[in-house]
RNA sequence: GGGCCGGUGGCUCAGCCCGGUAGAGCGACAGGCUCUUAACUUGUUGGCCGCGGGUUCGAAUCCCGCCCGGCCCGCCA
């Protein structure tokens, strides 16, 4: 530490006390490593930790430091069950591992690289580029192996530190039991070269094919499978062996030399797998380890998520929705310790919310000292491109999500003409910047899967191909009369929209109807609903002669 | 049993580490954009800061205890 003034340095945000941390590891090259294992559908809390990692080396670069990501697709961890959207049948498959499993639709190499490639392909628009590492390709490395060998020849402080460990807050007879269990225990399994199974049994009740013995000196290994009861002892380098978990995590750690890796509140929980692979990495490996970052989960409408339960929100639904700046965005504002909860229906308001703090970025927006502050150091790192070196003025989602649903009677050139009359009224645009004409089409795409998806009743704008005969019941022959003046009147083509709006006006006053009730009628002709947008650019927006058209079709 | 996180206006949350005026967004209500409006805009409303105790001149904020909700501790980010 420099400063030597701390009552002054508190920091801003989270991201500085990492990066700080993570600095003092004084690494040649910082590698920021993150992890899951492909058993399903991957959903979206993954792309915590992945953006957390790519946070940090964004900013461990930006202070002029060589860093990178890497992503780990733990593809060698052995099936144990398969969320309700998988059609094969587990008990073929139970006990091996991901990345022999066949992949069901049949376009990648495995089960394992269907699942990882799905999530993997999102990673460019979430601006993250983390080198991929298969770990059943790493096993086959000669680096990988001796890191297995190293676990091997240090079995014993291996058992001291699980049982330290693991049997911790067990009971003295618990306890006995466990040590009794370790005595013949190895930190290593074999994929059984007759029928492919790691371990055999599911959930519940699993027998790993553990190593039985081992030779330092002649490098044998003997083991018996649990699934078909082949058993054999041969070098180690002819099986294809995995460490158990809280091994085979600290032995990537040294092979790949990793500086940093964030954890989610599962693994960082105090005495968990993290702090044993950490034990395990001083003791075994002679080395600190890295530097833990653990955070809390991601939950979606209140509930945690979960892929064998089905309970799945991936990073691609995410997109389809909302832009990826946006998750960014969430996940840097929100605390490590502190649960990010995604809630579908309120994410025009929180694109309102990020596109207000982008605002205060480039200065078009007041803002206090501490929130411009906050902006120069949060929103570059919200980005998934290229910093602008201007604003970009962006079409109000909740304008997007109206004239979206109308873009099927509108016609595509004439809905994008309107967004770009939206644009240039809001921000008082002689011209839209091409910028920002590129960023009206997602726009309408995500608040139109958005709206279809997520949005209430209110926000959704139905147009039915005939006028309802309910609507047809309650109108009144003033109605009528109001009605036709109004087809009268859109066939007018030298009325502007001020003044169709005011001839409206007037025609309802002329029959002597209500201004109230003129414009009720009106919108349940035109979406069977009592209100509506303002209803001159409405009109114009669904096109006058189909307005008229319409309401001479039920005189 | 061990541990973590949360409990602040109707809703979602900020503020708590650094004790001294309780904030934002949404909602609701009212107004503006012609007396209709879901965009946009102005304003108003609304909270004994979970409960109890302690420290202090002063506590949402620090300490202790409790209650409620969620979660982790075999695999799972």
């Amino acid at each position: 530490m420099t400063s030597e003034a701390p009552e002054e340095e508190f920091s801003i945000h989270w991201i500085r006390d990492v990066t700080e941390e993570v600095l003092k590891r004084n690494a040649a090259v910082f590698l920021i490593s993150t992890g899951k294992s492909p058993s399903g559908s991957i959903h979206i809390g993954i792309m915590r930790e992945i953006i957390i990692a790519d946070v940090i080396k964004r900013e461990l670069v930006r202070t002029g430091n060589d860093a990178r990501t890497m992503f780990v697709v733990d593809d060698y961890d052995p099936v144990r069950s398969f969320p309700a959207s998988v059609s094969l049948n587990l008990e073929d498959w139970v006990g091996i591992p991901y990345s022999d499993v066949v992949d069901e639709f049949g376009c990648c190499g495995s089960f394992g690289a269907h699942y990882a490639n799905e999530l993997i392909e999102t990673f460019d628009a979430f601006g993250v580029n983390p080198e991929i590492i298969w770990t059943s390709k790493l096993y086959e490395t000669p680096e990988m192996q001796d890191a297995v060998r190293i676990c091997l020849k240090h079995t014993e402080v291996i058992r001291d530190i699980m049982i330290e460990y693991v049997a911790n807050d067990f009971n003295e007879e618990q306890k006995e039991r466990y040590i009794e269990s370790m005595k013949n225990w190895y930190p290593a399994s074999v994929v059984c070269p007759k029928c492919g199974h790691l371990q055999a049994g599911a959930k519940g009740a699993i027998t790993p094919n553990r190593i039985t013995s081992y030779n330092p000196e002649s490098d044998m290994v003997s083991f018996e499978c649990q699934a078909c009861g082949h058993s054999d002892e041969v070098t180690l380098d002819r099986l294809r062996i995995k460490l158990v978990w809280r091994v085979d995590w600290p032995a990537k750690w040294h092979v790949l030399n990793v500086t940093c890796e964030p954890a989610g509140k599962d693994h960082s929980v105090k005495g968990g797998s993290y702090d044993t692979g950490l034990e395990v990495s001083r003791r075994v490996f002679d080395w600190p380890g890295p530097v833990k970052v653990p955070y809390e989960w991601v939950r979606i409408g209140g509930r945690d998520m979960s892929t064998s339960e089905g309970i799945v929100f991936t990073p691609r639904v995410w997109l389809s929705i909302a832009p990826p700046e946006l998750y960014r965005y969430l996940l840097l504002k929100t605390d490590l310790t502190r649960a990010i909860n995604i809630q579908p229906e309120r994410i025009p308001d929180m694109i309102d919310e990020y596109e207000r703090f982008e605002r205060v970025y480039y200065g078009v927006e007041d803002a206090n000292e501490t929130r411009r502050e906050l902006a120069q150091l949060v929103y570059p790192l919200c980005l998934s491109g290229d910093l602008s070196p201007e604003y970009i003025p962006k079409l109000p989602f909740k304008f997007a999500t109206v004239i979206s649903q109308l873009a099927d009677i509108l016609g595509h050139e004439a809905t994008l003409e309107k967004c770009e009359q939206a644009l240039k009224k809001q921000y008082g645009l002689e011209e839209v910047p091409q910028e920002a004409k590129a960023l009206i089409e997602p726009r309408l795409e995500r608040a139109l899967y958005w709206v279809r998806g997520y949005g209430s009743e209110r926000d959704r704008i139905e147009i039915t191909e005939e006028v309802s005969q309910d609507v047809l019941s309650t109108l009144t022959d003033p109605d009528r009369e109001f009605l036709a003046k109004v087809v009268e009147l859109l066939h007018h083509k030298d009325l502007d929209e001020d003044s169709l709006q005011s001839a409206i006006f007037e025609a309802a006053r002329g029959v002597g109807i209500k201004d109230r009730r003129a414009f009720v009628v009106i919108y349940r002709i035109l979406i069977s609903r009592k209100s509506g947008p303002r209803l001159a650019p409405f009109i114009s927006t669904l096109g006058r002669g189909w307005v008229a058209d319409r309401i001479a079709s039920i005189l």
